[in-house]
DNA sequence: CGACACCTTGAAGAGGTTCAAGAAATGTGG
DNA sequence: CCACATTTCTTGAACCTCTTCAAGGTGTCG
């Protein structure tokens, strides 16, 4: 039952790298050779631009699991790049009401809800130990007015973002529980498989309490659905490890008649 | 029962320039003496600054009411500011399930969704007859690398759309139909007296049933809350006109300890 | 190994949906 | 400008999904 990394068909390069030995002293810090570079940066760079591109990143930083990367109210000053690990963000009300708003993993960017105020609204938390390569924003806006590609890699990154998150609306704004839960499966194990990581099994690093919160749903009813598809042999679960049986099922609940 | 603009304390001008005759040959296509600068474009430019702004607009165009902007898988070419007039956008799923992401009135910026892939992934319905100005996106590229205001400003209105959808995240997953319901008027009324309208009274421009979809209720669930809310003496409804009498029980409401 | 966090399952209950019917407003064409 | 068709809104009643509360089981970490 060991997620056993395969390598993806559009990805040259997985992320075995994680594996490797290092010290933060000797360590490289540039994204020319890291091989996460082609989910994080703009593809088809110019040598020089690459060059110039590994300006971008200042530091790297280590994030125990359960440790806070940035919390809502905190200044803003860098982006941040997953190089290993997985983090959910979440915002708070008023009143305390919580609601997480992502799950990100490797090569996804973290940190851009703090641009606007330049405090960050939001807390993002490991949720397995990590490290992020930290982009200080001001280098990025430097450095995008010089490298065309870089700039509208920026953009695109934003836009990708608020495209994701009108997807979290259609899901809490017109899903049940069970479409929830299946849109959900799906989308994760489809970035894991991106990653290099199987198409069917996967280990799930939050729990079912902040599945339920992204989802909009409790986590009784996270863990019943988990056991109705599971009754249904679309999926097996043994706690945290999850394993699709029935793909097509799972798109079929998705994409079900709904009522609208 | 007319909805009166009055000055607001945070801007000078007011939109009460929609109201001027114009002929669309003789007019002057220009930011920099449009009166809604303040909320589309960056504050605080230099007069060269300003000037080179001007070209970010390309041209305006009218939208009839029920009219479409843009539509899902479009492709991308500019960005819009709202000029007079009000627009609903939404998404659509493959299996026909609608969600309306927001609802965009004058000085708003619409169209970021579009960068990513260089085509549209929702459908921008005006629904009451609009002008927007059309700013070419590689235009707007070219011109935020050489001014630099503008290139944050770019990216402060991105992220500010990633922060508004965050909230929108945490109204749909966590709040009551009670509490959507109040918390879409507040933020209705507000954005609508930082144009210069009254703080508590509006015309709704969309029906019971987009409410619903942007709130992820049915339109009878909508109504019943309405008609609640005016037993409770909190407003009155006459049909899409609503008179907001006690503003710090919608706010009591929105903020009422949650379970979680 | 024991404490704690996490997960599962049942039963009862609440909130929202669905279906249905009618009323009010809006738009259209003669 | 009025009559009619259409859209939009309101309200009631039955139903269903998800939540709440509760208890016990499982896994994990120091």
């Amino acid at each position: 039952m060991k997620e056993t990394p395969v390598p993806a068909p559009n990805l040259k390069l997985i992320p075995s790298g994680t594996t490797e030995p290092f010290d933060p002293h000797s360590m490289k810090v540039a994204c020319s050779n890291c091989n996460l570079r082609e989910l994080c940066m703009p593809i088809g760079l110019s040598p020089e631009e690459l060059e110039r591109i590994d300006e971008v990143v200042a530091t790297r930083r280590k994030i125990k699991r359960g440790a806070i990367l940035f919390r809502n109210g905190e200044s803003f000053q860098s982006l941040f790049a997953i190089r290993t690990g997985f983090f959910k963000t979440c915002v708070t009300a008023e009143d305390g009401r919580d609601q997480v708003t992502g799950f990100q993993m490797a090569g996804e960017i973290i940190g851009l809800d703090g641009i606007v105020n330049d405090r960050h609204t939001c807390d993002a938390i490991a949720l397995e130990d990590a490290e992020v390569c930290v982009m200080p924003f001001d280098r990025i806006g430097e450095l995008s007015r010089e490298v065309n590609a870089l700039q509208h890699h920026v953009h695109r990154i934003m836009s990708r973002e608020i495209v994701r998150e009108h997807g979290v609306m259609l899901l809490l704004g017109s899903m049940r529980a069970e479409e929830r839960l299946a849109a959900f499966l799906l989308n994760l194990v489809q970035r894991l498989h991106a990653r290099g990581f199987s198409r069917s099994e996967l280990v799930l690093r939050m729990t079912r309490e902040e599945i339920g919160s992204y989802l909009g749903l409790k986590l009784e009813t996270v863990s019943r659905t988990f056991s109705k598809f599971s009754e249904d042999g679309i999926v097996e679960v043994r706690q945290r490890h999850v394993r699709i049986l029935d793909t097509e099922a799972l798109k079929s609940i998705v994409n079900r008649q709904a009522c609208n």
